[in-house]
DNA sequence: CTCACTCGTTCCGTCAGGCGGAATTTCGTT
DNA sequence: AACGAAATTCCGCCTGACGGAACGAGTGAG
């Protein structure tokens, strides 16, 4: 295992993480580096790009990071199929859509469409959040074997009843939907998308104000995710 | 220059770019590698997390470099500022916005709000174009001091009359937006945006098929542009 | 069934180059 | 000018990266 690979990669997710560009002295101590190990490092990735430092001297993440990043992100053939369904949500019912990835235990937000009317809360693409808080999570645990084991293995930082999860996961599966409200005041419902029978990884989710979620409208939108998540299904299957 | 750092990233690199799961023979090759090198720094990739291995032994680039990049963009303040200039443009215009930043002699599309009506033009974001080549990059060239000087060194591999571009960026500067159309039937307009009168870096743009830039929407789409660009540029202002 | 070929993986002797403590330079401050 | 703090450079030690070669697993042809 390359100690200089893997510090390079520590060095660069700390200071992706910072937000802001950082001394010589905090990103050596922050990634526990001796001063001149990171100073070599961090010149490399100047070199390579990755890294930049401003004119005091401070190192921060360039968005060389990002770029390759979103080379990947684009090729993934989910996101490609996923872009057409997921304007189609957003057409029809005009709220925030979403599209998730399972990700160990969390669920990854791949891709996103905003509503016109802004809705204040912060998952942004690229964000990861606990699959057992989310309604696309839910929807996708709800569909696998090893559902519950994942929500365990997430549930002791979150203190979670996992009685209730299990029996929130099997209506979820009977209904073929799942909900969420973990951000007071925002309701989701979230479905399950699935490769030609596998076992679901991606999942499709509405999110908005909870006023704007109820009532008939509600009906509305479970049906047109219901049918998007089977569709999508559907086109995953045969390529 | 640690060598095994940028060989990590030059393997990273490729596999992001490959789009298909790289057998180790094949991503040796294409990084001028020795296989036993790629062997060794891949599995530290994977160890990593960077890079996965598929049940046939290929290699291929994970989501985290995408995660951790977008990490980096979600807290630049150009984007932050940028979303809700995005929005309304896209409100009130219907067509694709999107928002560039001058990166060398190339734009950076780092972010985009597509057409409910979708246009057949592949520019996502993360993608680098030259900005000589884009309305909103010869918006930002047209009011930088450098920016003839940005349009000739990406001209010889674009076969770019200069005195053209010299003409085209004067009149861009004297009406304060630039057109292209580049990608035969659709039409973009861009302006710059700057950040407390220093030269400026961004750039909105409205793109459509050329059809649907025309005549007095075509006006309309100018003015809502102008708008936004200065208000945009007065909000990077004062931070 | 066997042979031949290819590709991934592991081994290992060599020595380049990564390591980090210390010295030096640079920069900002009083 | 002088001080302190931080960035940068230096340099001797020695680890761990390097890559050619050997090995093993898988595959296809005959």
């Amino acid at each position: 295992m390359d100690r200089a690979v893997s510090r390079a990669f520590l060095l660069l997710e700390t200071l992706a993480t910072a937000g802001e560009a950082l001394r010589l002295t905090d990103v050596a101590e922050k990634a526990g580096l001796q001063k001149s190990t990171a100073h070599r490092i961090l010149a490399t990735l100047v070199e390579l790009g990755y890294v930049r430092q401003d004119s005091s001297g401070r190192y921060g993440a360039t968005l060389r990071t990002w770029e390759i990043g979103a080379r990947t992100a684009s090729q993934l053939p989910i996101k490609r199929v996923a872009a057409g369904f997921l304007h189609g949500l957003h057409r029809t019912i005009g709220e925030t859509v979403s599209l998730t990835l399972l990700s160990g235990t969390d669920v990854l937000y791949l891709d996103k469409i905003t509503a016109p009317r802004p809705v204040r809360f912060r998952t942004s693409v690229g964000s990861r959040v606990p699959a057992v808080l989310t309604a696309s999570g839910k929807a996708i645990l709800s569909q696998r074997a090893d559902g519950l084991d994942l929500a365990r293995r997430s549930a002791p930082q979150h203190e979670l009843d996992i009685t209730a999860v299990d029996a929130e996961l099997n209506e979820a599966r009977r209904r073929g939907y799942a909900l969420s409200g973990y951000s007071p005041g925002v309701s989701s419902i979230g479905v399950a998308v699935a490769a030609g029978g596998a076992a679901p990884e991606a999942g499709l989710s509405v999110s908005a104000p909870s006023e704007r979620l109820a009532g008939e409208i509600r009906e509305h939108v479970i049906e047109a995710l219901l049918e998007a998540g089977a569709r999508m299904s559907e086109a995953l299957a045969r390529p």
